[in-house]
DNA sequence: GATACTAGTTACATTTAGGATAGTACATGA
DNA sequence: TCATGTACTATCCTAAATGTAACTAGTATC
């Protein structure tokens, strides 16, 4: 209501998309998460801490590795090993993803109470 | 990293998923930016100042209404008016819209200058 | 040589989201 | 009576997102 003049609606509207844009789908915003709270995992790993397929979830971090919000490490080991870590940029994203938490938890307690 | 026990871990995951349900799509958040920024307004305004297809965005005002982050109120003028206003319930997702839109900026100026 | 583990990939099917267009219903004013 | 403004709704369609299952490739182990 304050700074209400045609270039700043049409900034914040923006900005919203953008960040939309980066982050859509079902399941960055989880990997992501995953990736910052809980540090550097392997591509099972995430698999099999996400649930997500191994289709949808190569193509994720793709997506996010395009994005600079995730590196992927290949590691020598035997059989071979690929780490994937939650880069610098995406710790940015951090305020983003702890308020969807917060939300999240307090909306399923309403849903409960109500 | 602190708290790592695989039931504040399973929480975290479906608080964001729970989240991410209620506001998916392009739309909803950036239609609640709106109301919670710029206050009540009518259909045909909400239309304009998005960029929806009034097909839409019936559909994604009738979700916002059924989670209760929207409310509608139809206006007695000749001829009818609908205004949707944001809930009270819609404020505690401000804190979610207000950082999507600062790192939306940020992300911006990122590209920029990179 | 068969099996298993790693990290994917490929092909296919299905589901969902979103857009385009036109039409409905009601009231007003020319 | 016809156009206009309001708020939708119905129909159709396309493109994107997601899922399933099977398969590849390299290495090690039994």
């Amino acid at each position: 209501m304050k700074d209400h003049s045609d270039l700043a609606c049409t900034n914040v509207h923006s900005a919203i998309q953008d960040t939309l844009y980066v982050v859509n789908g079902k399941w960055k915003l989880l990997l992501l998460s995953i990736l910052i709270n809980e540090g550097t995992k392997r591509f099972g790993e995430l698999a099999r801490a996400s649930g997500i397929s191994p289709r949808i979830l190569s193509k994720e971090l793709h997506e996010l590795e395009l994005n600079q919000l995730v590196s992927r490490q290949v590691c020598p080991t035997k059989p071979v090993t690929v780490e994937y870590s939650a880069t610098p940029y995406a710790g940015t994203l951090k305020e983003v993803i702890d308020a969807m938490i917060r939300w999240g938890q307090r909306h399923k307690q309403k849903l409960v109470r109500s």
